[in-house]
RNA sequence: GCCGCAUUCGUCUAGAGGCCCAGGACACCGCCCUCUCAAGGCGGAGAUCACCGGUUCGAAUCCGGUAUGCGGUACCA
């Protein structure tokens, strides 16, 4: 499969999560375009975690991560080492918190350059200020009030026991580059707000400096990443300079949207793709879907497996807007993919949601492989996700089904007419199944009764439905009634008929 | 506020000067199939291509402006 997919080319491109939360949508298609780009050039993909988030990143979330992008699909060829395996790749660590002495170096460096200061200011000294330039109209930014200290004043300033960040200095003028999606974008320093905080008063490096660091130490050749760092690039494109790194390319995907088209968020949408596997959405429909959110072929095909889409992926056919993200479309293609399935496949798929039915209490007990299997034709092409499986067949597995009587009656019918058609249908059932208790076999009598008795064959099919399954809604009847087998079809009919009264007034 | 990016049916998109009074898909509506639900087939409705000016014989496509939206503007990532 493509995980060795060989390497020809000098592509270097990553996805770099912080595991500060569940592995969110948006941080999976960036990472499958970044997979798809890679594959298709031959280049190489690395997995790098940013964790300089101390406070809020956390193992559990990493794990999650992890999982998430395996079970897309999205190998890495570098990356961190988990469960005891080794780091794969030349350019480790893969974890930014067992990199610090390289942002260590990097900041002396550019301090002994000239390039970084230590800035003194509190808290509260930036605060006031940008308060007062609010009030003055004026765009935060950073007075640079510190980038000018003599080592005098520096040195009362740590003798008074305050802590220095350390400040980049940002200079002036023009920063230029062509964003692969977006073509050229020029920005003027003067209105990224002034000397930025590499370094942290504590010593630890910020994201912005990290980032820069570690792409040019992992000799990233393309970042691919979310719009919203477009107005970052900048900041990165000064450290790469300043450094004396080479630049990389940029391409900026559209964000993907609320339906109120704001940036996605776990408040208004759901995010974890944690969250999409349990209900039952597919590897192969996910995939699909969010490869078409911001990219398509060109032509009007839209069902592409990974294999395809790494061979047709163009990252310059990226759209430049947003995309709502759209729960029905994945919905449906996710039924498509469903329906390609082999029914073993199906089958393998079905049996931890089975299992889940069960440890829910919906069912009393799971069905065995052979079970699933014979279920597969009944159910294929009625499971927009896995997940309804449930609703769908659960009541083949319970002990005792709940009718709701208000549904026993078929909408033309009377409950007379109702316990007529159920009594005459329990004899004819157990009949036609002391023959053979198969589809072919039950459903010409029950017609022939309907007939007979001058009525709907759909009501009286309804009826026996809803009396078997305790549902209006099921896979065909027959196929149903095999499935259950004789003695809980006529079972269920004889309590059916006990729910209705014999002497309707 | 400032800076940046964007703007084609409700949604995802095709479209790179004439093939477009704009094509496909999801959703919606109708019909067919049909024991229900799906699936499938057929058809329908749905976009004055944000707006205004320009360039051009001709613009959704090029240029300028405006509007709106979003993003960024942290000792978060």
């Amino acid at each position: 499969m493509t995980d060795s997919a060989p390497i020809t080319s000098d592509v270097r491109v990553r996805i770099a999560p912080s595991p500060t939360g569940p592995l969110h949508i948006g941080t999976a298609r960036t990472a499958l375009f970044n997979f798809l780009f890679a594959r298709h050039v031959g280049g190489t993909f690395v997995l790098r975690l940013e964790d300089t988030d101390v406070a809020r990143s956390s193992l559990a979330y990493e794990k999650d991560i992890l999982d998430g992008l395996h079970w897309l699909g999205l190998t890495w060829d570098e990356g961190p080492g988990v469960a005891g395996e080794e780091a794969r790749g030349p350019y480790g660590p893969y974890r930014q918190m067992e990199r610090l002495p390289r942002y260590a170096e990097a900041a002396d460096r550019l301090r002994a350059a000239d390039r970084a200061y230590p800035c003194f200011c509190t808290a509260d000294e930036l605060e006031a200020e940008r308060k007062r330039l609010e009030a003055a109209k004026l765009p935060p930014r950073y007075s640079g009030r510190c980038a000018r200290l003599t080592e005098a004043e520096r040195a009362a300033f740590v003798a008074e026991g305050r802590w220095a960040a350390l400040r980049f200095r940002v200079g002036e003028g023009v920063v230029a580059f062509d964003d692969m999606i977006r073509g050229r974008v020029e920005i003027d320093v003067a209105n990224i707000g002034g000397d930025y905080v590499i370094v942290r008063g504590d010593g630890t490096p910020l994201y912005h400096f990290t980032v820069v660091i570690d792409d040019a130490a992992m000799r990233i050749t393309h970042v691919i990443r979310g719009e919203d760092h477009l107005s970052n690039t900048p900041k990165h494109i000064l450290l790469f300079q300043a450094l004396g790194e080479e630049i990389p390319r940029f391409a900026h995907l559209p964000l993907i949207l609320n339906p109120d088209r704001t940036k996605m968020s776990k408040r208004k949408s759901q995010t974890a793709i944690g969250d999409y596997i349990s209900e039952g959405f597919i590897r192969e429909g996910l995939v699909n879907y969010l490869a078409l959110l911001g990219w398509s072929t060109g032509t009007e095909e839209e069902l592409l497996g990974l294999e395809e889409l790494c061979a047709r992926f163009e990252l310059e056919a990226v759209h430049k807007g947003g995309a709502v993200f759209d729960r029905e479309r994945l919905e449906w293609l996710n039924g498509q993919w469903i329906r390609r399935l082999t029914p073993g496949a199906l089958v393998e798929r079905l049996q931890p949601f089975l299992e889940a039915e069960r440890v829910a209490g919906r069912i009393d007990r799971a069905p065995s492989e052979d079970e699933i299997l014979a279920l597969v034709p009944l159910v294929q092409e009625r499971l927009p996700v896995l997940g309804a499986i449930g609703d769908l067949a659960g009541f083949l597995f319970v002990d005792r089904l709940e009718i709701d009587p208000a549904l026993l009656t078929p909408k033309r019918w009377d409950t007379a007419t109702t316990r007529s058609g159920l009594v005459a249908a329990r004899e004819v059932i157990a009949a036609a199944g002391s023959v053979a208790f198969e589809a072919d076999e039950l459903e010409p009598p029950l017609r022939a009764l309907a007939e007979a008795r001058g009525w709907k064959a759909g009501d009286l099919f309804m009826a026996i439905r809803v009396a078997v399954t305790g549902r209006t809604a099921t896979p065909p009847l027959f196929d149903t009634l095999v499935a259950l087998g004789p003695e809980r079809t006529l079972a269920r009919l004889e309590a059916a008929i006990a729910l209705l009264p014999d002497d309707p007034t």
